[in-house]
RNA sequence: GGGCCGUUAGCUCAACUGGUAGAGCAACUGACUCUUAAUCAGUAGGUUUGGGGUUCGAGCCCCCGACGGCCCA
């Protein structure tokens, strides 16, 4: 026999609120009527959806057989000797339909411990209101759940956004947009999983904890095994890991998964966020540029049904191809910098110092003309856009151009002002790839944070022979706020970080 | 990190120039056998984000902190 416990005086403080302490009391009442207040083995054969759908055009005449539902109670409308009750499952709302008459006195009272945010199952026969709305005329039906806690209003609804965000499980409940949300989210992941795996693409798993952060420019988080008795860092990325993988002969990965980024929260930046990365044996980043519009454009009809969609104020249309442009080509046309200005280091010091830019005396002049990049060029990138020929010392893991040794073969992919895709030509090279590392251990030591670690375990297996190859990244989390015309990075991530709260946690 | 804005009942929001903190929904009691934000009558519900200050008197003014939002870096 189940039993209630006591309240410790923890929860009897969470309870001061007389809205709580009624229901508790209402749980205690119906364990003595000899009711458990929370139950188990009630097993529901049919859900809203389906109810709707299999009865739409139903007319009935009584002799259709019983069925079972369970879910959230959402409303309460008690009529005196009959009510309708509002309930919510995973897939929808339906309405149960209790009279005293079909009930019996006893029974039906019991609707009167009931509260709007309770789980119940009820068991009926499917019937039309005078009004025309399906409903089940319940002959049974179980308390499976008491909520101790008032859900949110029925009308406005929760809309404090600090709430929608820490108590995600009130938001889902009773926001459809926070459902529809996540909903999109999971369909966007499973198209970009099929897309790849079509293609024979292998999804792999590889370290989330490193003892050599590498694979991207961002500072990462520290933790410690206790009984290795060593730093170990959160990963910023997987691409090193993936590379020894093209390595040792799996010549198309992928990996989605979660990152994490030690910097400053925003609409934009989450400390977890999760990314995509896959690599592709035998290819280059002018093939990645060709899939990446056939995967995205793909992406957003499947997802919004057209390759247009809207973010913000603006249309964006993704159909295929997408421009192609230099960061030269970008510099010259939004930044007001001349063809000479951008081969002249001093003139790019100059307009980022005067355009407010955080600069270093020593920066190359890539690091200038990409930071007047960020600038000035970025925001205006509005339909989807290949930023083409990224500076060298800015590139440290890709392959530098044939022609030009200053440039690398990669590309950024920029949507809605946003970069939404870094992909390029693999460096193969052991050896230019150690003066690349020793150059990033060089800004590391002078202070730079974001600087790459020197990975030698990844030199030893590119000295083994790396195939020539392309890789992408793309995050999933800014890709979902395009199609989810989400203006946070809060709204697609289901549990997003907050600081603790007052009280709790 | 900086600037601006916000935090009032479970939820959504009011409260003039500093003068008794209110409403709707939810809750509670009662009526009501087809409701759809059910309706009707009544009742109760507050450490105004925390701390300090000014004042005869502070939700409101000042200072410090917490959390959140927006913008900037």
């Amino acid at each position: 026999m189940y039993t209630l416990q006591d309240p410790s005086p923890k929860t009897k403080k969470a309870q001061a609120s007389s809205l709580t302490e009624v229901r508790l009391t209402k749980a205690q009442e119906l364990e003595r009527m000899g009711i458990p207040p929370f139950a188990t083995g009630f097993t529901p054969d049919l859900t809203a959806a389906a109810l709707h759908h299999r009865f739409a055009d139903a007319v009935f005449d009584g002799s259709e057989p019983p069925v079972s539902m369970a879910g959230r109670i959402m409303a309460m409308r008690i009529l005196g000797k009959a009510s309708f009750l509002k309930v919510r499952d995973g897939t929808g709302d339906f309405q149960l339909y209790l009279s005293r008459d079909g009930l019996g006195v006893d029974k039906y009272n019991l609707i009167k411990k009931l509260d709007v945010g309770d789980i119940i199952g009820g068991t009926g026969r499917p019937f039309r209101t005078r009004t025309g709305e399906l409903s089940i005329l319940v002959e049974e039906f179980r308390l499976l759940t008491k909520a101790f806690r008032p859900l949110p209003e029925k009308w406005h609804g929760l809309s404090d956004i600090e709430t929608r965000y820490r108590q995600r499980y009130l938001d889902l409940m009773v926001n459809p947009s926070a459902r529809e949300t996540a909903l999109a989210r999971t369909k966007i992941v499973s198209y970009l999983r099929d897309f790849l795996a079509c293609r024979e693409f292998l999804e792999v798993e590889t370290p989330m904890m490193q003892a050599v952060p590498g694979g991207a420019t961002a500072a990462p988080f520290e933790t410690f095994h206790h009984a290795l008795n060593r730093k170990l860092y959160l990963r910023i990325a997987p691409e090193l890991y993936l590379k020894r993988l093209l390595v040792g002969g799996f010549h198309r990965v992928f990996e989605i998964n979660r990152n994490f980024r030690n910097e400053g929260i925003s609409t934009q930046h989450n400390p977890e966020f999760t990314m995509l990365e896959f690599y592709q044996a035998f290819a280059t980043f002018e093939d990645l540029m060709i899939l990446t519009e056939e995967m995205l454009s793909g992406l957003a009809k499947h997802v919004t049904g057209s390759y247009k969609f809207v973010y913000g104020d603006h249309e964006v249309n993704l159909t295929p191809p997408w421009p192609r442009l230099t960061v030269r080509e970008a510099l010259i046309k939004h930044s007001g910098l001349t063809e000479e200005q951008l081969d002249d280091r001093n003139a790019l010091f100059i307009k980022a110092v005067e355009s407010g830019l955080d600069v270093r005396p020593d920066d190359s002049p890539g690091r200038l003309r990409m930071g007047l990049f960020d600038e000035f060029v970025e925001k205006k990138l509005w339909g989807p856009t290949f930023v083409i020929k990224y500076p060298v010392e800015v590139s440290p893991l890709a392959r530098r151009n044939d022609e030009d040794p200053t440039v690398t073969d990669r590309f950024e992919l920029y949507i809605c002002g946003r970069e939404t895709a870094n992909a390029f030509t693999e460096l193969t090279d052991p050896l230019d790839q150690r003066i690349r590392f020793e150059e990033q251990a060089e800004a590391r030591a002078a202070g730079d944070e974001e600087a790459h670690f020197l990975d030698e375990d990844f030199l030893r297996a590119l000295e083994y022979g790396m195939p020539p190859a392309a890789g992408e990244g793309i995050g999933i989390d800014r890709l979902v706020m395009l199609l989810t015309n989400s203006p946070s990075i809060r709204d697609v991530i289901l549990f997003p970080h907050m600081r603790p709260e007052k009280g709790i946690g």
